[in-house]
DNA sequence: TTTTCATTTCAACGAAGTTTGAAATACTAA
DNA sequence: TTAGTATTTCAAACTTCGTTGAAATGAAAA
């Protein structure tokens, strides 16, 4: 059942949309129910960062390196065969993300997953089966 | 315990590690046991392209109203209040990534997720606590 | 047919992200 | 101190992405 200020809201769509968007927008409560499915601009700004540090190959191979343990910047290197400054520009990208850290140890930094970044990679990582069912 | 090759393949690197990753090395079977961590090229390449698909928060928005049931362009545009092209332009990008498609409609298009759609937002929303216990 | 409405496409521009090699930093060992 | 190694920083070039308004498409109504 629709209230006065559900139809209030729904004047500014067309009178004779398709009937499945009809229904569709009744049974989740009109324009006003389906807002309620949007996230709020501060979380979504926080889940593009989180997503965006993931869409490089190089920066997800490290990800996938540090979820078996904390690593330095020698080994890394050494299985993604990239010049280092390009492997530090990632890293520091991964860093700013909150993903993962790096803490001096002599000679080398030692990187690490964070707490976050731990948790980030769960859900990855549940979405791997996807990517290769593509197409 | 470690066999010939990996003894081989660790030669790259120095001999003088800190302590706490000669371990974690050992115990990952050498560079080769790590490297077995690694997604191969074609699924990094896959992954990266749907996690590109949600560094926008336009399109995190979109992606979340879909979720709740098929919309057309203009109750989205109507929620989310931006220029047409715009908007277009963010449906292109979440099509050419396989997370959602459109079909048309008489006047309209009703766009839906993809079941890959579906099952990525799965993920991304199992992660949506994350970012708000950020900092 | 003409008009109207919903949506997409286009080209241009600016903003942001990436790569590169060279130089700088920081630590260790001799 | 000097030299050597690991890593980062920097600036410049380059590439990709996002926004804008105007024009194009396509379907329906008049």
């Amino acid at each position: 059942m629709m209230t006065e200020e559900q139809h209030e809201q729904n004047h500014e769509l067309p009178a004779d949309l398709p009937p499945e968007i009809q229904t569709a927008i009744k049974e989740r409560g009109g324009l006003a129910g389906i807002a309620a499915d949007l996230p709020d601009d501060a979380c979504a700004e926080e889940q593009s960062i989180m997503h965006r540090a993931c869409t490089d190959p190089v920066r997800l191979k490290i990800l996938a390196l540090l979820q078996g343990g904390p690593l330095c910047v020698c080994v890394i290197k050494t299985l993604l065969d990239q010049p280092d400054s390009r492997l530090s520009y990632h890293l520091s990208v991964l860093k700013k993300a909150g993903l993962i850290d790096g803490t001096p140890c002599a000679n080398w930094i030692i990187y690490r997953l964070t707490p976050q970044g731990g948790a980030w990679m769960g859900c990855v990582c549940a979405s791997k089966d996807l990517s290769l069912q593509r197409r």
